[in-house]
DNA sequence: GACATATCGATAATTTTTTATCTATTTAAT
DNA sequence: ATTAAATAGATAAAAAATTATCGATATGTC
């Protein structure tokens, strides 16, 4: 059977995080050669049950997977690129440049997932004027009239906690959508405004936890989803 | 009436990955002189639903909260203290002294959260010897025998993904019961070893893709909570 | 060409997590 | 002391996410 899928707008959050997981596993396997990729393989693989993954193969692929080889390797990684946005490269700032900031900033790894920081401000009038691998530093007083004229919706936050606040602030003033935020403070904003928060201590209170539970009980527990 | 809990062991993992913000929150609250908050003001300041805050914490704290005016802020702190282990410091070694590797390894956040990086690991023989920030970097050589001498249970990966692998083979050689791993590739390990993935693509990912559908859609989506 | 087998896709069942509702209780104000 | 308001806690309902099951169908093998 052939189908002809369109895929769905509305999907699973948790789908959504495991998509560059699939990318990337796949992206290999393209690079080795290898044409056809089954579920179960990919589940083996990325320690994930392999109807789940075939139910969030599901819902991005155009074409049905074939029984017995699975599916096409290239067609797949097109289309995780065209679900995903990977394609049209999404242009971001950042503020904030301090060590978490410049990983970002210099880190050519988020070109691959569609994410383009363009520029960092930070306010210590030492960085500015700086270059990081390319990526100019501006004063925060520019930051508004280059979001506006570039059209920029995404901004990203690395500064200090009690700085989170007034930064985001800023963007929203600005025009910024969907914010980054890697400081570990909730963010107020306005209904239009999207928040990804980065919590370190969270993932780590994860497994430490765990590990604590662990070694007191025999727990089966061995790997921990991703988030 | 006065429960007198003993917090259950076992606990929802999303729970668990809240409970840092709680704590975070909570402890702004006790500086400030605050002596007893109730649910519902800790979900309006963390974007969560009261009835969620309120089962959280009826699943670590030792004390039932009051009606009208909450539960006490130090006893609440005291109760996650000791849930997730942050008074025990946990220790921990590093490998992969790049430059994620050093904000993990020098950022003092994470002691307060119970983690404490002794060390960090690197292949690169002009890092080693040094210090940064009083945290000692060493050779991979000598990890083997600091890990089993000091009985280290966390093993924190920051190397390229090419190497994550090998070096978690190498922790779990040594006794590294839980890996945090920020290199961007699923990792084999034993029964009885741990891993938490720290996937920033796939945060990203999801931010990027509700941003792409809000634009073409008009969702009332706003605040995506963490993971 | 027939057959066995691995895989898909769909439906259903289960589990996990979140939200809603209702009652009892404690506190603050009158 | 009485009353009103706010809140916890428990139970139930709903929603979200994961896993199990099963028939259909290609694909490779004999």
């Amino acid at each position: 059977m052939s189908r002809q899928n369109t895929p769905s707008l509305v999907v699973m959050k948790s789908t959504l995080s495991r998509l560059p997981l699939y990318y990337s596993y796949i992206s290999r396997l393209e690079a080795e050669g290898v044409e056809s990729v089954s579920s179960v393989l990919l589940a083996q693989h990325l320690n994930l049950n392999p109807v789940l993954v075939r139910k969030d193969l599901a819902q991005v692929s155009s074409v049905a997977g074939h029984p017995r080889t699975g599916f096409e390797v290239k067609q797949l990684l097109v289309d995780i690129d065209n679900y995903m946005g990977y394609n049209k490269l999404d242009e971001a700032i950042l503020v904030g440049v301090g060590s978490m900031g410049r990983i970002l900033l210099t880190n050519s790894k988020f070109a691959k997932f569609g994410l383009n920081i363009v520029v960092g401000f930070d306010k210590d009038p030492y960085l500015c004027g700086l270059q990081l691998e390319g990526k100019h530093i501006l004063p925060m007083e520019k930051m508004e009239s280059l979001v506006q004229r570039m059209g920029i919706r995404i901004g990203i936050i690395t500064v200090p906690d009690d700085q989170a606040q007034d930064v985001c602030d800023q963007m929203v003033k600005c025009g910024i959508k969907a914010i980054w935020n890697f400081a570990f403070v909730p963010l107020k904003v306005p209904e239009d405004v999207l928040v990804k928060n980065e919590n370190l201590p969270s993932s780590l209170a994860v497994l430490a936890h765990n590990l604590a539970v662990k070694s007191s009980t025999t727990s089966k527990i061995n790997t921990l989803e991703d988030n």
